[in-house]
DNA sequence: CGTGTTCTTGATGATCATCAAAGGTGGTGG
DNA sequence: CCACCACCTTTGATGATCATCAAGAACACG
């Protein structure tokens, strides 16, 4: 057993059975992928699964945080405020992501729905409990902190080093990698808006539109209805993000 | 027993014994805060100390993530390499930090020393072993990880949002928040050259070392010897990250 | 069908990068 | 011990990128 193996594919550790969270379903996602039939079970017992509008606030930066949100459908945005009232979007989170396992007492940030979605709902204190009774739950949730790091690392490279052509270019390829699986025809979803896009690449509004209208222009994208994109020609975007 | 204190303070948890680890001393850091007797011992077994100098590379980008590295003393910078060869340094880390626990099988970036350091190292496989044996150890490690996720959203934040002087301030005020226990007299350890701090920042060392001039100038701050800041009026930093 | 929100497009200007060169600093070896 | 050298830092002049201000167009919603 390479240990490696046990953080890139938690479902299979521990010889955990497959089991099918009734609430996520077959594409069981997010904690429950860690758990075998009892500690499902046992989750399941302290679950609540809600549906939620756009829009819709999970919780607020500095609020108390007392739960954890599993995303089953729909996607969300995370915030942080600046003292001035301008925010900084700190990440997008697709169905099967985890929101809201923070550090301390507190929210860290705050998280917003952009679109109609089903969230599943766990107190924190359960989860805790629960992740010692079952350490492949800790395990999951340590992989995927770390994997979040990563991202949240590349993130700050795009910020820091690049144009405003090349974040927007690998905003939009990094749309396409988290959504290969949602992808629908040959169109993926873009449900956040243009002032979402400048708040998470450091821009302004006028300039995200500017240049998603070059990309247009030029036959790199196009944008078959509201909230929906096509990458036409990936490998040019690609070649923008290298410089 | 509240979960969040498990987080916030997990030394205390399972009944654990404070137990002292004979690499790092008294002050306990890194991942021996999370163990018990029992454990220090089974850790100390699979644990090498070793004494590094300035420059030296813990690890590449892309490299195999064999090792995971507590660092006991001196300072470390993680850089990412942008294609067109300038870095983006993603943090720095201090004396009790744990450099290289990877989501991967590969470092998604380089770890570098800036100053003459002391470093525990331990084999990553042997580790995640250690991980099943101590589940205190992998909450520990979790806490630590969504800990610094917090740290690089906030510096998302300054990269994306704030004017360089904002950033500048911003950076020397984390300074001094890391090193509180690590100051000697009233002035504090700054080992990272213009160049690091800019890569940090997202900016040239050209405006890097004006705007330090410039805080200089205005009395702000002070370096009494090179390597050395000292804070004369933080607040008049605090509402520059502010304003 | 109006109304508010989002998106686009243009004109102008500030911030910060780039290019260039000189002063410091530490380290090395003669 | 001094001199030289590499590297880091500072300072100045110029210019590009992107923010800001402004206004109109497209769109969604009730």
């Amino acid at each position: 057993l390479n240990p490696f193996d046990a953080i890139a594919r938690p479902a299979q550790e521990d010889g955990a059975e497959t089991a099918v969270c009734s609430t996520c379903g077959a594409r069981s996602v997010g904690l429950c992928r860690a758990l075998d039939a009892a500690g499902l079970e046992d989750l399941l017992a302290d679950t609540q699964q809600v549906a939620r509008a756009p829009r819709d606030i999970l919780f607020d930066e500095g609020a108390e945080a007392t739960h954890v949100f599993t995303l089953i459908e729909g996607t969300a945005k995370l915030t942080r405020l600046l003292p001035d009232g301008r925010e900084q979007v700190v990440g997008f989170r697709y169905a099967g992501d985890i929101i809201g396992y923070a550090p301390g007492r507190q929210h860290e940030f705050a998280a917003q729905l952009l679109t109609p979605a089903r969230v599943c709902r766990i107190e924190r204190r359960r989860l805790d409990e629960l992740m010692r009774r079952h350490p492949p739950l800790e395990r999951r949730l340590l992989a995927l902190c770390v994997q979040e790091l990563a991202t949240t690392q590349e993130q700050l490279v795009t910020v820091g080093r690049r144009t405003a052509e090349a974040r927007v270019a690998a905003f939009l390829l990094s749309l396409a990698a988290a959504s290969d699986r949602r992808r629908q025809g040959d169109s993926l979803e873009m449900p956040m808006t243009r002032a979402d896009i400048a708040d998470f690449l450091g821009l302004t509004i006028e300039t995200v539109s500017r240049i998603l209208t070059g990309f247009r222009r030029r036959g790199l994208v196009r944008e078959p209805s509201h909230g929906r994109i096509q990458l036409l020609r990936r490998e040019a975007l690609v070649a923008m993000t290298e410089g």
